[in-house]
RNA sequence: GGAGGGGUACCAAAGCGGUCAAAUGGGGCGGGCUGUAAACCCGUUGACUUCGGUCUUCGAAAGUUCGAAUCUUUCCCCCUCCA
């Protein structure tokens, strides 16, 4: 699927090729007459299971960044109607399903990361809103079987990778589960005709609910909707992108801090750098490749992947401040000011805190026998000294200045704190 | 509906009356080497513990037994073949 041989590129849709966005299209070419010559309007669905995404949401939500870049409308669904379904696209399991009242907190939640990472401001190009509830929880079954399940046939859903991968793993596909490409489709069918929203994009496992979408609208409108995926990310390490053991990297600051979100990108591996300043900052692919080529230090490339990712999600000072830390930590072996803090009160030390009980209090590790554990695999500092004694009291005068770093493993900080 | 096979820790997979908190591999975590990388090497991987032990785990419940992941019964779930 390449984007080279039109004449009418299209400056979204180059740019979505360069930065390594685009997967499949529909009609790259014709969609591309239609971005060049007229301000257009694409959406895509988020998942409402969760109170906030995770970084394996963020390329899309890079995409309509960009779009507004190329003065286009993102509209945003946040499927309160298909969340109480659960798409089975990618997974393994039916999912559990939430009730109402948890799906719009987390919807509401959720677009805080939105109205931080779109621009807002400009009117012709501000997101909008969705949510498929709106139509979908008024539906009639019996009507909708005849105007939209018409449409459809067995035989075709049963090609689909969503269905077919379930069925070829020998894992049950619940009938609710199997409507969720219908009800998709049918999302996209509304958008078209309320929103005026000629484009859906979404991750590559999408692909067959998007065209489903397409097709719908076609047969309905007798109008042409287009669909475009991204490519699904791999790390080089061979996962999935955002998930680690320590859990997702959400986007929500209240769930993931601006640090630790820093450090994520800090942590890139080697091999994923170049592609991932191209796909989640904001810097020119061009200048990508020649920043890629000068620096010879990978490490100074990671701070910068950082820097950029960090500032697009938590805002510049947000960044600089995690720079800071992370410099003053790891560089200087020092202690950072926007390291996570284990505040104490002073009546409490004065007795003396047992180190074991102030780890798993704080939460650093789930039980006390891993705690002993860790010690005893030399995986404590504090302030930059190896803990030897399990049975450790902290007191007043450990601290320096009401100051303590204690240190998990060589990337868990943690600033102790005398209130 | 009928006939078989199976459900073991984060995952995969051994164990099939005591020596089983359960082999082995993967993953995770910690240490070493380094660059807050990868690869590699080492350690660790149920909870509590006064470090003597104690408590809770092998789909669920009940039972046999001095003793059960292992045997019996019932139930739930999954798979294969047939209808």
């Amino acid at each position: 699927m390449f984007y080279t041989n039109c004449t009418m590129k299209s400056n979204f849709l180059l740019e979505m090729q360069t930065r390594g966005y685009l997967n499949q299209c529909t009609d790259l070419d014709k969609l591309g007459e239609i971005c060049k010559k007229t301000s257009i309007s694409g959406y895509i669905g988020f998942d409402c299971t969760a109170s906030s995404l995770h970084v394996g949401s963020l390329l899309q939500i890079m995409i309509l960044k960009l779009m507004q870049k190329h003065g286009h409308r993102p509209i945003i669904l946040l499927g309160g109607g298909t969340t109480l379904i659960g798409d089975p696209s990618g997974k393994d399991t039916t999912r559990k399903i939430l009730d109402e009242d948890k799906i719009k907190e987390n919807i509401k939640s959720i677009k805080k990361v939105f109205n931080k990472v779109l621009d807002t401001t400009n009117k012709k190009t501000a997101p909008v809103y969705v949510n498929n509830a709106e139509w979908l929880s008024k539906l009639n079954y019996i009507q909708f079987l005849r105007d939209i399940g018409s449409n459809f046939t067995i035989n075709k859903m049963l090609t689909f990778d969503s269905v077919k991968l379930r069925l070829d793993r020998e894992q049950s596909l619940s009938y609710m589960e199997f409507n969720y490409m219908i009800l998709q489709a049918y999302d996209f069918y509304q958008l078209y005709k309320n929103n005026n929203c000629v484009l859906q994009v979404g991750g590559s496992d999408q692909w067959g609910n998007i065209v489903s979408g397409v097709d719908l609208i076609r047969r309905k409108l007798r109008k042409e909707a287009f669909g475009l995926t991204s490519p699904l990310i791999t790390l080089a390490s061979g996962t999935k992108m955002g998930k680690t053991e320590k859990g997702a990297i959400w986007l929500n600051k209240d769930l993931l801090s601006s640090y630790d979100y820093w450090q994520f990108w800090r942590n890139t591996d080697d091999r994923d750098v170049k592609r991932f300043l191209n796909f989640f900052t904001e810097i020119n692919t061009e200048d990508v490749s020649t920043i890629c080529k000068k620096e010879k230090n990978i490490n100074n490339l990671k701070i910068l992947l950082a820097n950029e990712a960090t500032k697009i999600l938590h805002g510049e000072a947000a960044s600089k401040k995690a720079e800071q830390t992370a410099k003053d930590t790891f560089e200087k072996g020092g202690l950072g000011a926007d390291l996570p803090e284990i505040k104490i009160n002073y009546k409490k030390i004065e007795k003396g805190i047992n180190i074991l009980d102030l780890i798993v209090e704080n939460k650093i590790l789930h039980s006390k026998g891993e705690a002993r554990r860790a010690i005893a695999n030399k995986g404590f500092k504090i302030d930059g000294v190896v803990l030897e004694d399990e049975k450790k009291i902290l007191q007043v005068k450990d601290f320096k200045k009401n100051f303590l770093k204690l240190s998990y493993g060589k990337k868990n900080h943690y600033l102790v704190k005398i209130i």
